[in-house]
Parts: structure tokens; sequence; C-alpha cells
RNA sequence: GGCCGGUUAGCUCAGACAGGCUAGAGCGCCAGUCUUACAAACUGGAUGUCGAAGGUUCGAUUCCUUCACCGGCCACCA
């Protein structure tokens, strides 16, 4: 059999993906079994514009082990996935390339062509991130692939708005938002970013009307004191008791403005008294409202000055408008002062462009009662369950107890629109479709609702419309509703995940998934963030052509929830665990003949060595913590118990204590018993790695003799598929079934010969010999058991010690076997002692010193043990079991330390 | 301002929820080796007052308090 040194994982890549997709092996219905349990996970819709990062990819290889693990657990199986039409960013991508294609904006070719043109985009560039996704081995069902503007999706989006129109908790009115003059729409609260910035905080100064008193305001702002109606200072603030209800007159307007009173104002900041401008301030918008004060708009969408402003005024940016009030306030002595302020300014997420809160009428979502049965059962039952549950449950927690309106419409083009419908006179019709619409109004004669929804709209809604709501009866709803986990990133807590608890709850009357796993953050080797802005990301696919997908999985995995640094030497050190269990694999395939691989499991029991009763015990004990582990999200873990399993016992020791009878001439039934254990082993061990490494695996998997649909699991006995590794059944082990499987005695045997195996090679390297040098052991022992097991490993013990020359020990206990004086000798456990002769080559005075050393570190543990036994106290608090533990090991050290003794009295002086 | 996290070997990270195991892994480092799967390997080895100071305890890297530095989420202080 030909088989390449080193593994390739590019053509493993390809030619498996393709396999699974085309026979449908993603698909939940590969699962034959009706009473399967089920087990789904919906795909945080990336969107169309996006390219894959290292984030995506850290969370697809996290479905995707939860997925590939739970289908070959027998699960009716759904990853599904999807893209979103990402509002702003889509629409400005597309803006952008048609400026620099043809030199026009959206508005000269029209609202109609522009989205024609958004579609034709969508449907050439936007698969690219899926492309990527089958790369990364994604193993999602790709027949129920989801577009937030599908027609069904579109539906639901339309549902949800006209039932929660009908409920009263959608509106149009008024209110106060934060618009970008750049992009031209408003926002949510959550799409715009707050930065701290150095500025000037200005202290500007109002007469008051009919005396000479001033008072002083303070603003980071001063041109919005064209718009101020009001000064507000607090009700308890002495200072300014007695000018409450008084007016002042605006400096430069000469508007006549009152003084009130309101608890909002804190006297201790600036002046303790705020001019109030409620066109463009929240909380002056919402001093206002408490006051009833006209709201002036000096500032208009695109950040300049409208007419209100004063003819001075009008038309200039706000930034020179600003300089220029300052100057005026300066001329007219009215300017206390400037002082330096550190402040937060809120800017645009997308373009970066300062936001102007403007009054707008728009329309909103009261969320905060939607938010009210999510609220109830994270609180009541904790639920869903968040991974970490510190501090994602509380951050969840806290904002749904602080809900605020959701702005939910867009001046854009790109997106939902809204279902709302004008007549001539201004009246208002929300329908689900624009008939409807007609028939609610009585004639023919509407316009639509020239805006578009939030793109979090419809995302809200992906885990129930992408199931088939609104359609009561669609069966992938009630297959596959509500979902297992939710995995994502922890920066859209509030922006996605809590509305998907209140879509879900609302209109399933279920949360819409029982876990919430979040992931970490990847930040560059600096610790900074990975942006496109910044061109510090990693690209995932780089790493997939150097390393391959395999060793990138496993380093995502490990990663988890944990903020990590990226370092390739992470991945490249996986990437040679791929190479070492190509080449381990390689061994087992290259003495195969005459193996009979039936996958049966572990047949002839009466025929085992130590080492394999060992190996099975150490399997089943993985595989037991990689149950646990993956069940527990905990996949770090996951991946440490697979590689140490794979790499120190599988191949440094068994396929290396085995080797001997793997590798005889002859063919004899014990020949053909070793390779069948080691092939079944093996062939475990891909399963149990498989979800991790599904490529590899799979690449391995189909090369082994015997490999059929026999091996699948019974769920997909009947499936039409090539067999495949990715169907055969986890290897599980059951606390109520499997005790024996875990084989302590045979652990704790193979402990001792690792132990003798090791301090040997030690010897051999402190004493210089050459690793082809052939010695001879003596082994003295009291331990009839291990006496026993030493009879039986021998063999194997000489060829890994290269003890040519033979091994001596006593027949039976009580017996000891004389050791030469010129040995170099080394202390067991249980007393247990192993000597090296080499006369000739002991320096008896370097000999001392090494056992010496040996003694003094024994000894020193050993005295740090005994302190604390000889501590009453200890031994009278501490549990029985710690205490024996403890005597147990001052015994064993005191046994090193007397073998120790001896040997030095027998090296002499 | 509120809430929370991190600080363990040169680097990247486990361990800590349920205190006691000689504190671990990978990379890197030192020495040696082509030992019939693998030099992306093998064998052996060195490396940490577990951020600082207190406290609780028979016992603290682990629990509690304070501090320092780094970071996150939320928030209407002009």
């Amino acid at each position: 059999m030909e088989i390449p040194k080193t593994y390739d994982p590019k053509q493993a890549e390809e030619l498996h993906y393709a396999r699974w997709e085309r026979e449908g092996c993603f698909a939940p219905e590969i699962n034959g079994d009706a009473e399967a349990p089920v087990y789904a996970i919906v795909i945080p819709p990336p969107n169309v514009t996006g390219s894959l990062h290292m984030g995506h990819a850290l969370q697809h290889t996290i479905m995707d082990v939860l997925t590939r693990f739970r289908r070959m657990r027998g699960f009716r199986t759904l990853w599904l996935p999807g893209t979103d039409h990402a509002g702003i960013s889509t629409q400005i991508m597309v803006e952008r390339q048609l400026k620099k294609a043809e030199g026009l904006t959206r508005h000269d070719i029209g609202r109609e062509d522009f989205n024609a043109r958004v579609w034709k985009w969508k449907e050439q560039y936007g698969g690219e991130i899926t492309r990527q996704m089958r790369r990364e081995g994604a193993s999602v069902d790709w027949s129920r692939e989801r577009f937030t503007m599908d027609e069904r999706l579109t539906r639901a989006v339309r549902e949800f708005f006209v039932r929660c129109y009908e409920d009263g908790l959608i509106y149009r009115g008024p209110g106060i938002i934060n618009w970008c003059p750049k992009d031209q729409t408003a926002l949510s609260d959550l799409e715009v970013d707050k930065e701290s910035q150095a500025g000037k905080l200005y202290y500007l100064q109002y007469p008051v009307q009919g005396s000479e008193r001033r008072v002083s305001v303070a603003t980071t702002r001063p041109e919005t004191m064209l718009g101020d109606t009001a000064v507000a200072v607090n009700p308890n603030d002495e200072r300014y008791r007695d000018l409450v209800g008084q007016t002042l007159v605006l400096p430069i307007m000469g508007r006549e403005i009152p003084i009130v009173a309101d608890e909002f104002v804190d006297p201790e900041f600036g002046t303790g008294a705020v001019k109030v401008t409620p066109a463009h301030d929240p909380n002056d918008y919402a001093i206002g409202k408490r006051h009833n004060l006209p709201q002036v708009q000096v500032i208009d969408q695109y950040a300049k000055m409208t007419a209100d402003a004063g003819a001075e005024f009008a038309g200039l940016d706000r930034y020179e408008a600003r300089t220029k009030v300052v100057e005026k306030f300066e001329d007219l002595g009215l300017l206390e002062k400037v002082a330096d302020y550190e402040f937060a300014i809120t800017k645009c997420e997308r373009c970066g462009t300062v936001i102007e809160p403007l009054i707008s009428t728009q329309w909103f979502l009261k969320q905060a009662e939607l938010g009210r049965a999510p609220l109830e059962l994270i609180r009541e039952k904790h639920e869903p369950r968040f991974v970490p549950e510190n501090p994602y449950e509380k951050t969840y927690t806290n904002w749904l107890e602080n809900l605020h309106d959701w702005t939910l419409s867009r001046q854009l083009w790109w997106g939902h629109r809204i279902p709302a419908w004008y007549d001539e006179s201004g009246g208002v019709y929300v329908a689900r479709t624009e008939e409807d619409a007609k028939a609610k109004a009585g004639t023919d004669k509407l316009t639509q609702d020239p805006d578009v929804l939030d793109t979090w709209f419809s995302s809200a809604l992906w885990p129930i419309s992408t199931l088939g709501w609104p359609d009561e009866d669609a069966p992938d709803l009630k297959t596959f509703y509500p979902t297992a986990v939710l995995v994502t990133a922890r920066d859209i807590i509030s922006l996605w995940v809590s509305r998907m608890m209140m879509t879900g709850m609302k209109f399933e009357g279920r949360k819409a998934f029982d876990d919430v796993f979040i992931t970490g953050t990847i930040f560059d080797k600096h610790g900074q963030r990975m942006s496109k802005t910044k061109g510090n990301g990693v690209d995932p696919l780089g790493v997939f052509d150097k390393y391959g997908v395999d060793a990138t999985r496993l380093v995502l995995a490990s990663i988890g929830s944990t903020d990590t640094r990226w370092n390739d030497n992470q991945v490249e050190s996986y990437r040679n665990f791929a190479n070492k269990i190509w080449n381990a694999a390689r061994f087992c395939l290259l003495n195969s003949e005459g193996a009979d691989m039936s996958g049966k499991g572990w047949a002839h029991a009466e025929d085992w060595t130590l080492a394999d009763r060992w190996i099975r015990s150490r399997f089943f004990r993985t595989a037991r913590d990689v149950n646990e582990a993956i069940n527990g999200y905990d996949f770090h873990q996951a991946v440490q118990s697979l590689y140490h399993f794979f790499w120190d016992d599988f191949c440094d020791w068994y396929i290396e204590l085995t080797k001997a009878d793997v590798t005889a001439a002859e063919d004899t039934p014990a020949r053909s018993g070793a390779r069948s254990r080691l092939l079944t082993i093996l062939e475990q061990s891909l399963r149990l790695l498989h979800p991790f490494m599904p490529f590899l695996t799979e690449e391995l998997w189909q090369r082994l003799p015997g490999v059929g649909k026999d091996l699948h699991h019974r769920a997909y006995e009947t499936a039409d598929v090539t067999p495949t590794i990715m169907l055969t059944s986890y290897p599980q082990f059951s606390k109520k079934f499997d005790t024996r499987k875990i084989d302590e005695r045979a652990e704790s045997e193979m402990r001792a010969i690792i132990e003798l195996i090791s301090r040997v090679r030690n010897i051999r390297t402190e004493l210089g010999l050459k690793p082809s040098e052939e010695i001879e052991i003596i082994l003295n022992t009291e331990d009839e058991r291990l006496l026993e097991v030493l009879g039986e490993t021998s063999g194997q013990i000489m060829r890994l010690t290269r003890a040519g020359k033979g091994m001596r020990r006593p027949g039976r206990a009580g017996v000891t076997i004389e050791v030469p004086r010129a040995s170099a000798r080394a202390a067991l456990a249980g007393g247990a002692e192993v000597a090296v002769p080499l006369e000739g080559l002991i320096d008896f005075e370097q000999e001392r010193a090494r056992i010496t050393r040996e003694r003094e570190k024994q000894e020193k543990e050993l005295q740090k043990t005994e302190a604390q036994l000889l501590n009453p106290q200890f031994v009278e608090r501490a549990p029985a079991e710690k205490v024996e533990e403890l005597r147990q090991r001052a015994a064993d050290t005191g046994q090193r330390i007397k073998a120790l003794g001896e040997m030095l009295e027998a090296l002499g002086e």
C-alpha cells in the first residue's frame, strides 16, 4: 500500500467535503430513526458583504464540533446556514461600487434600479462567505440555506411588524433619534459607538432678564445654544432657587427662555445650570417633554445650521457654527472660560461620522413589553443557560431590565420595506400586503412608507423564520424549534440574542435556544482587536492553506470561550499532531495484512496483553472525558484529552509496546490478533477525533481495511451514502454499563512498567550511553504482581530500553538478585529498584553524586510530607482520605530513600 | 459612574467553581539520536517566591479584602 510520509490536507479537504455535501450527509433526513432525539443549531448569519474572519472560523468550529458530535450519537441533527442582508453595509458597498464604476449615485438611477443592482451584487458576490464555510468543513445543511430577504423570511418580517402594530407595541411618531449626517438615516442606540474624546467645555453666560445677574452654563456643544429653549437647575440647588421661574435672555438670539427646575440636573457638575436644547440632545429632549418646552431645530439632516439658527448662521456646518458662536460670546463678553475636557462622542458605527441627535418621525418598537417574558425566564429559571455563565447571564439580564424603545425605521433603500401605507390625507394602514392595506383604506391611492427596517429586525426572527414561521404548521418549526444552542460573540448579546428570545417567546411561546455559548475574542499577537481598518487580522484561509483546516480547528476549539492572542505556533503544533496521526495510521496500515478489523470491537480478550488491556482502558477513559467535555462545552479539555491519549498513550506507548508483535515476520494468530487490536483502537480513535478533525479522520478511515456501512450508527444504517466516518457512532462510556471498560489494575501495572522504562532510559542518558549500545537490566522487587507483569512484558521492556544483554529478575518474591558494584541504579515505586551493570563505565564518584542528588530530592519531599503528618491539627481535621493519601506517599518516599541508601552503601567508599 | 474579567515557565494558554495530587501542556531552550510510522520525529533534561499586601484555614496559586496594571460590557452627566 502506498501512503505518503506526510499528510497533505488539501486533497483530503477537497475530496471529502464535496462528497458529504453531494450525498446529503449534512441534512437531518439522513437519519432514519424516527425516534431519534433532535439537535438543531441556526448559524448567526454572517453579512453577505462579509468575508470570513477568525471570529467566524471560531464560531463555526464550535458549532461544527457540536453538530458532528451529536450526529455521530444518532441525533436528528440540523445545522442551518444562511446570510444576512446587512442593510447599511451592503447599501454602502454597492453605492461605492456604483460611484467608482459609473460615477453615479443611487439617486441617479432610482430606487428600483438600485435595488436590482444590489440583488445582482448579492447573487454574484454574496456567496463568498458560504464558499469559505465549505472550506472550514462546516457540516451545515445547504438545502436549508436562508437569506434574510428570502420571500418567506420577508413574510415573517411583515407578520412580526403587523402583529406588534396590532398589539400596540409598534408605533410611529416623533422622537429624538441618532441621525447619521453622512449615511442620511436614523440609527438605533446599538448601531452607534461611543468614543472618549479630548475636547473643550465652554462656560457661557446668559443674562437674567431685568437684572445684572448672569447664569453660567457649561457645554461641549456651544452651537446648540442657538436652539436653547430653557436653562435647567436642580430644584434643591440653593444657588439658583430664587431664579427658578425667571427668564433669561438667550444671547445672540435675544430669545427669552425660562429657568426650570429638574431633578436630572447634577448640582455638582459644571455650574449646576444646564442649557436645554430639546431638539438636539436626548436628555434635553426629555427635560423639554417634562416642562413643555418648545423644540427649535437649528441643525438639519446634513449637520448644517437651519434658518432657525438665524441668518448669520444658516447654512454653516455645525463646527463652523461652533467657532462662530464662541467668537460671538467672546465679543459680547459672555464667554466665561474654556476648559479642557474629555467627553464621550457618539459616532456612526459604519462610517465614523459624528451622530447628530435629531427629532424625527420614525417607527419605534416598545421593547420593554417584549422583553418581559425573557426577563422572567432568566430570572426565575436561568434560561437560556449562558456559557460561560459569568459574566454573560448578567449582561443579558441587565440589558433586559433597561429596555428603551427601538428605532426601527431606516432611511435606506436596501432592506425590508416597512409594511405601512398612507392615503392622501395621511391616514396610516399597516398590513401584511398592499392588497390588505387597500382593503383597509378603502382606496387604491396609497403610498408605501419609503423607509426600510433595521437589519436586526429580521435577525430577531432568525431562529423561527428560517424554520418556517409564520406558517404555524411548518414541519421544520415543529421538529427543530427550540434550537439547542446559539454560538456567538459577546458584543451582540443585546443587539441580537435578547431579541431572538423576545420573538421566540412572543410567537412560539418558548425560548429560542436552550444554551448560549459565547466565544472568546481573538486578538493579534500584541493584544489588539483584529480589524479590517487596522489591517492586523489573520486570514483564516491563509492559515488553512499553511497548516490545514483540521489543525486550525483544533486551535479554535481550544480557544472556545477564552480571549486569546493569536499565535501561529499553536497551529503549527496541531499541524504536527495531524501529521502524527497520519503516520501512526500509516504504521497500522502498513502492518494491516491479516488483520480482521471487524470493528465489532474487542474480541478474544483471553489473548490480550497488558498493553492491550491498558490501551483499552485509556481509550474508554478518554472517550468518557471527551464526551463529558463536549457536553459541558469544555472544548479545550476535549482537545487536550484527545491529544494526549493519541500521542502519548497510543503512539508513544501502545504502538511501541506492540511493535514487535505487529511487525513479526510470520503470519501467526498472535500477529493477526495484535494487528486487529491495533487497527481497532485506531479506528475508534479516529471516530473520537472526527468532530474536531473531520478531514484527516475521514481520509484515514476510508483507507482502513474492512470499513463499511456496518460501522455506521444504527440511525444511518439505511442511509444511501458511501460509508463515512461521520455517520459512525461516537464512542461512548456509560457509567452504568461500562465500568469494566476502565481497568484500574491494568493502568497501575502499566504505570510501573512505564516508570521502569523511563528510569532506565534516564540512566542511559545520564551516563552518556550511546542509544545503540545494548545493556543488561537487573530488577529487584518484593511485589509478586509486578514480577508477574514483568514476566509478561520483559521482551517489550528490553526492546524499549535496548537491553539486548538481557533482563534479570527474581523468579519469585523473597529472592534478591545480586547487583554488581559497578552498576547504575534507580529506585522505583513500591520499593523496587532497577540496576544497569556497567563494568568499566561507572565513575563511582559520579554515581554516588547522582544517587545522593536523587536521595536529597526524595528526602526533601519526605520532610514536607512528614511535617504535615506530624501536625496533630492536620491529622485531626483533614479528611481521612487526605491523611491516608499522604501516609502512603510518605511510605513510598521512605522506601525509595531506603533503597537509595542501600545503593550508596553498595557503591562503597 | 455601574457591573465584570484577566495577571501562572521566555511566548500562547490550562488548572481555581467543590483548598491538600511533587503546579501542567504546546512552542521555545539544553544534550543526544535517522532506534525497520513519523526529523512536522524520537530519548533525556532545565525552567515558575502562580501580579502585590493582608485575612480566613491544620493547610491558600485556588476562598475573602485591599491595591497595582491590562481589558470587556453597560450607562442620558451638560
